[in-house]
RNA sequence: GCCCAGGUGGCGGAAUGGUAUACGCGAAGGACUUAAAAUCCUUUGUUCGCAAGGACUUGUGGGUUCGAGUCCCACCCUGGGCACCA
């Protein structure tokens, strides 16, 4: 027996389709188009990660079985080279991202030649190439002018390594997304999207999605809407009163003080009257310097002041109760204010125990006379915030606005009526000074700076470079001065899938016809990590640019998959545990089918897999089986399909249907079995049918046998076996006997026979009757073609 | 604490309420070979038995059912997500 030559195979299949162009469909003409997307990856310099290839392989299967199917698949692919990631390397490096990314670049795109993917090579982009990040920068401006885009002071998560403020999606547990160092609060002024202001349609929308049940309930609890309402607490002197929100409003009768945040306005409107100011201004500013991993590791002790001196009415009983703050209530959430009932909440009920406050089980009174009662407003609140968009690094697209001071001059004297019928736009008059880039001086080019690295400051590098802020107002024309923060790397990730199939368009970001026609996107495969990330932002970015006109859906993916975490030897794979896998010694060694099939034979594909050195013989064994028998196959007379390959077939078709590739390739196995044990038996056809079965997952040794075989290339473009459910069926089967629900005996009987028919033959066996013991059955259960129960 | 997913041989894992352990790895024995590798054949859940055959077995304990890995209840464990969001 001889090892398939996979390296030669590989080799001259890799030219050939590329020369054929077999995989780049005609977008414009596909008649049967479907967009078969993987989330490009992050181009590190080590290469293409285990993971990667575990999750490309798996939507490859899945678009070459969709191609075989009779669809035009459209399987793109780029890099997302943008970054923190890509630019902290380069700074570990001691290399200039810029020419880092060159670098990178070639030696991700030969790897994702090498994995045997049917990519569209053709259509391939880069996130720093300016001709993408130049509508990048056209989609902020866009969502800028339509009021979406806005700058704002707030606290916001800072990360002291990374010296750079972050999305709220991008602290996990208190620590940066990137780097994993703590992150801290900082007030800052910075530019945000309006993610807010979808909230309800990305949760409402979640329901029609044909998406992994456990990325939907994780945007579903990060969306987290609360019905509600706003009920107001006057307070003794001042104008307006304190608003708080609560789901509870049937509790409002224990409520027994209010409790504000430490960034409450509210607190320092209440200045003057506080007796204990002092400790009040020492608490905030105490807070204020928590991280978020501070707040939690006290164990949630929780700690606060009272404002002395001032008190509050709850408008339900009209009693007096005091006014605290403490940082156990959230600034960004609801009015940063709440109304304390100790005697149904834990969190309220710790915070009275602590400090000695009455808890008092006051009955519950209907929720709706509690709102009319205290005049509340219904609300709802959601727990998403708005998605911070600036970085205060180098290594992203140039926000592309302009400050001018005359502007906002002229803005401040027209005033905002007359502003907006002059044609200022709604971002420019919430955002005074604040005047876009023109479309046509778009890109707003990142330039070579030297020294790239984070300053610390609060601002870019790039506030450093006067040849590069120093800019004429797109506006008036007077010297104004650019925003020199660049924009989150999640933005260009946001929309790529939009510019795919329009990547050669040099005058728009997406062209209509071709959006129209490949979008939205059929079948998306990814890691659920990004379940409140990438796959959050991608869908609001959808939403805004479908309200602004230029998309006619408002969901970019209809289905998506989330695939499962590859392990090795039940660990998980990093470099700091050394045990990394590189895809090139595999490959090198093993060939890239043998290690695809590998890959997806772990285990389900959306529960992730286990990687083992030493199961991949399991699989090279198999290859070279196939290989060696299709060399030596010499067709009998018989030509048809046998007829137990129609099962085959119907199983392997719903099982790639599934995404259970390792059931489909263990069934592979299963025929090749049978065709080594009866050689003689297997017609063409048969051998046929198992190598266009074999094709998604072993795409060059299927090439190759397919040409051995007589036919002509490529495999990949010929239909997908067809079976027949009266195929599957044969003359016989055998039919499980049990007495008492316990099998006892099986015997093969016709098929179609009738319950009568089978309990007489039941009752005539021999070993049957030795388990009745001479009784009668009281109940006889057949299920037909499978089995008979009688029961004694 | 809350919300998901899961718990099946030595290992990765199969199983529309109907033959549990498919397929693969590993292991043991044999064939070929001077020998080894490769390959091929046989065996391989536990246990009692010389055997025929029996008993037990899908995290634990209950339940529904003629029949439960699968459905229901309670609990234990593992992995993931959220985490003072009122």
């Amino acid at each position: 027996m001889k090892n398939y030559p996979f390296r030669k195979i590989e080799k001259k299949w890799t030219a050939f389709w590329l020369k054929k162009k077999v995989f780049q469909p005609d977008l414009k003409k596909a008649k049967n188009p479907f967009y078969n997307l993987m989330m490009f990856p992050y181009p590190s310099a080590e290469g293409l990660h285990v993971g990667n290839m575990y999750a490309f392989t798996g939507s490859d299967i899945y678009g070459r079985f969709k191609r075989m199917q009779g669809c035009d698949v459209f399987e793109p692919i780029g890099l997302d080279g943008f970054g923190i990631h890509s630019e902290n390397y380069a700074i570990k490096i001691g290399a200039h991202p810029m020419k880092q990314a060159k670098k990178t670049e070639k030696n991700f795109y030969r790897q994702l030649q090498m994995i045997g993917n049917g990519f569209a090579w053709d259509n391939r982009l880069q996130t720093y190439d300016p001709e993408y990040y130049r509508w990048t920068q056209w989609i902020f401006t866009e969502l800028f002018k339509a009021g979406l885009a806005f700058r704002k002071k707030s606290p916001v998560n800072w990360c002291p390594s990374c010296k750079t403020v972050l999305a709220d999606e991008q602290v996990i547990s208190g620590k940066c997304e990137r780097c994993d160092s703590e992150v801290v609060k900082k007030d800052l002024e910075q530019w945000f999207f309006k993610t807010t202001k979808y909230a309800g349609k990305l949760l409402d929308n979640l329901d029609k999605l044909d998406w992994s049940e456990k990325v939907k309930i994780a945007q579903k609890n990060w969306i987290g809407r609360s019905e509600g309402a706003l009920i107001k607490f006057s307070v003794s002197g001042l104008k307006s009163p304190i608003s708080v929100f609560t789901t509870r409003p049937d509790t409002i009768l224990g409520a027994t003080y209010l409790v504000l945040a430490p960034e409450s306005a509210v607190i320092q409107s209440l200045r003057k009257k506080i007796k204990n100011w002092e400790e009040v201004e020492k608490y905030i500013a105490k807070s204020a310097g928590k991280s978020e991993a501070e707040r939690i590791s006290e164990e949630r002790e929780k700690t606060g002041v009272e404002l002395k001196g001032v008190k509050a009415i709850n408008p339900s009983n009209n009693m007096e109760i005091p006014i605290w703050v403490s940082d156990y209530v959230v600034a960004g959430y609801g009015t940063g204010a709440i109304m304390a009932v100790p005697a149904y909440d834990e969190r309220d009920f710790a915070f009275s125990e602590k400090f000695g406050l009455p808890v008092v089980k006051a009955p519950l009174i209907p929720k709706d006379q509690a709102i009319k009662q205290t005049k509340a407003k219904r609300t709802t609140e959601y727990r998403l915030r708005d998605w911070l968009i600036s970085r205060q690094r180098y290594w992203g697209p140039p926000i592309p606005l302009v400050y001018c001071g005359h502007c906002a001059e002229a803005l401040n004297n027209l005033g905002p009526k007359r502003a907006k019928a002059k044609g200022w736009s709604k971002g420019e008059i919430e955002n005074p000074g604040w005047i876009p880039v023109k479309e046509k001086n778009l890109p707003v080019v990142l330039p070579f700076v030297k020294d790239f690295r984070p300053t610390g400051s609060g601002s870019s590098p790039l506030a450093s470079v006067k040849s590069f802020y120093e800019t004429p107002c797109p506006r008036c024309g007077e010297t104004g001065h650019r925003e020199t923060d660049v924009s989150d790397t999640f933005l260009d990730s946001a929309w790529y899938f939009l510019r795919y199939p329009s990547v050669t368009d040099k005058k728009r970001a997406f062209d209509p016809k071709l959006t129209k026609k490949w979008l939205p996107v059929d079948m998306y495969l990814g890691g659920a990590e990004h379940a409140v990330l990438h796959l959050l932002y991608s869908r609001f970015l959808t939403m805004a640019l479908k309200d602004l006109g230029y998309l006619d859906f408002e969901e970019p993916f209809a289905t998506f998959h989330a695939h499962g975490l590859l392990l090795r030897n039940g660990a998980k794979i990093s470099k700091s545990k050394g045990n990394v896998i590189n895809p090139d010694d595999y490959i090198k060694k093993f060939g890239a089918d043998a290690f695809r099939m590998h890959l997806m034979f772990l285990g389900p594909l959306e529960e992730g897999g286990d990687f083992r050195d030493a199961g991949i013989v399991g699989i090279t064994r198999l290859l070279d089986r196939v290989w060696n028998f299709v060399i030596h196959f010499k067709p009998r007379k018989k030509k048809n399909l046998s007829p137990w390959l129609h099962a085959s077939i119907k199983k392997i078709t719903k099982n790639l249907s599934d995404l259970r590739y390792n059931v489909a390739i263990a069934e592979l196995m299963i025929i090749m079995n049978k065709f080594s044990e009866h050689p003689d038996e297997v017609s063409k056809q048969d051998l046929e049918t198992f190598v266009l079965m074999l094709a998604p997952f072993t795409p060059f040794l299927s090439e190759e046998i397919w040409l051995i075989l007589g036919n002509k290339p490529s495999v990949h473009s010929k239909p997908w076996p067809s079976y027949e459910e009266s195929g599957i069926e044969s003359g016989s089967f055998e039919l499980v006997i049990q007495v008492n629900g316990r099998v006892r005996d099986r015997v093969e009987v016709e098929s179609g026979i009738e319950a009568k028919e089978a309990e007489k033959i039941a009752l005539g066996r021999p070993k049957v009757r030795a388990f009745l013991k001479g009784s009668k059955p009281i109940r006889v259960i057949f299920v037909e073609g499978r089995l008979i129960n009688i029961v004694v």
